[in-house]
DNA sequence: TCTGGGGTCCTAGGACCC
DNA sequence: TCTGGGGTCCTAGGACCC
């Protein structure tokens, strides 16, 4: 048997990288990837962050996540593009289409990141590193963007390989190389430490991921439970998952937010954006055969304070309408009349719908079920907009939304491996 | 602070039961 | 009752990922 050789690809700027590739395409002279420029929401919409950004744009200390506005500061002419996630959908599939010639065991892990299992491929394809450079290359002529391949014997590992130097590198960091290539690095960049977990190690003085890995577990237990044995794990290289081709996990929930374009300040609005919210998840539902058993609202207010609340259901269920009456009876439970600048909906303990179950204690939503089933049918043909409840009209708020992502769903982008 | 949206997992505390 | 202890379930909040 042999050693086991996983290789880890991750787009290079993905979102902002597949934005400058379509506008080439278009006939646009300027390549985006090679000014300050971001891909980033409408401020006037209260979705002004910065989503990705090129490499001239990380000179002037742009962070993804920051505010446009604090971006704009930082430098006046960066360029501004619209996020087009049916775009970014597509390049994802091109990418994965070209790895499959690869391995047959690959797995994605979020919109622009894959692993691929190259375990034994080796008697195919020859070298290993070789074929990660001809695998990078490809994806440079056929598709127009670059990838990092970080190459090693765990995810982990190759995980932590790719994002050694970008853009446009292959990395190996096997076992035997964790202490000249990994130890040296700041503790944050390691997998699974956030900024909460940095902020708890560096005020014990572990600033690097080797002064992690040199220090006692039973610390790191005494203070973080089972994440600073996970952390600790980690910056050992030790890491064992598989590979999960097709990538497909059970998912465990389906949920939808938005931040509203205005503050919602009164029951009716946030009834209504509630609505919305659950047209979505309910439909994403129906389309993957799902019930939920549980259902959660959150919101966000003003002052930025969240708030959730939730529910397990009598019996499970996929109808809009019933989703959206327990959703609003959440809604006035918990709220106190904040003004509100977010809303979320999440349904979840899910099961499969093959068969039936009414409750006798509940009314009858039969002729419910039926409408859910016709307007999905119209939705599928003539688009999300084509039907609408009538409350919607003039109310400045969409009747649909979240799930940009529709038809096939992305897998679970697990926090583990 | 002018601060997105999609997820998963863990933990603490309270209710309830024996 | 001057009130044990363990197990399970539920809920809210917070951590992490991209």
């Amino acid at each position: 048997m042999s050693k086991s050789l996983i290789f880890h690809i991750d787009v290079n700027s993905a979102y902002l990288s597949w934005e400058a590739v379509y506008r080439l395409q278009q006939g646009d002279p300027l390549d985006l990837r090679t000014v300050p420029s971001v891909v980033g929401g409408d401020p006037l919409t209260r979705h002004g962050i910065v989503l990705a950004k090129s490499i001239p744009a990380k000179e002037y200390n742009i962070k993804t996540g920051e505010t446009l506005y604090s971006a704009l500061a930082k430098c006046p002419d960066l360029i501004i593009a619209k996020p087009n996630y049916l775009l970014f959908r597509q390049c994802s599939e091109a990418l994965s289409l070209i790895l499959r010639d690869y391995s047959p065991l690959i797995q994605q892990f979020s919109v622009d990141e894959y692993f691929l299992d190259f375990t034994a491929m080796d008697l195919l394809f020859g070298d290993p590193l070789a074929t990660a450079y001809k695998i990078k290359d490809r994806i440079k002529n056929e598709l127009g963007f670059t990838v990092n391949i970080g190459i090693s014997t765990n995810k982990l590992l190759a995980k932590m390989a790719s994002e050694l130097q970008k853009p446009d590198q292959v990395h190996t960091l096997f076992p035997e190389e964790i202490a000249e290539k990994m130890w040296p690095l700041p503790v944050g960049e390691l997998f699974m430490v956030g900024r909460a977990t940095t902020r708890q190690l560096l005020s014990r003085n572990i600033k690097t991921i080797g002064e992690l890995a040199h220090t006692d577990p039973r610390l790191l237990k005494a203070i973080m439970k089972s994440h600073g044995l996970l952390i600790w794990n980690y910056a050992h290289g030790l890491e064992n998952s598989p590979v999960r081709p097709g990538g497909r996990v059970a998912v465990k929930g389906m949920g939808n937010s938005t931040t509203t374009s205005f503050d919602v300040k009164n029951r009716r609005e946030a009834h209504l954006v509630l609505l919305s919210l659950v047209e979505t998840v309910s439909a994403r539902l129906r389309h993957d055969q799902y019930f939920a058993r549980l259902l959660s609202i959150s919101f966000r207010t003003h002052e930025f304070l969240s708030y959730s609340h939730q529910r397990q259901l009598s019996h499970a269920t996929d109808c809009t309408n019933e989703l959206w009456e327990i959703a609003c009876r959440l809604f006035d439970e918990l709220w106190k009349g904040q003004p509100l600048r977010h809303l979320g909906v999440r349904a979840s303990e899910l099961c499969q719908n093959d068969f039936l179950q009414f409750s006798f204690f509940t009314k009858d939503y039969e002729r419910d079920r039926k409408v859910d089933q016709a307007v999905d049918i119209i939705r599928q043909r003539f688009g999300s907009q084509a039907i609408m409840r009538s409350s919607y009209l003039h109310s400045g708020l969409k009747s649909m939304t979240g799930g940009v992502i529709a038809e096939e769903e992305y897998p679970a982008m697990t926090s583990l491996l």
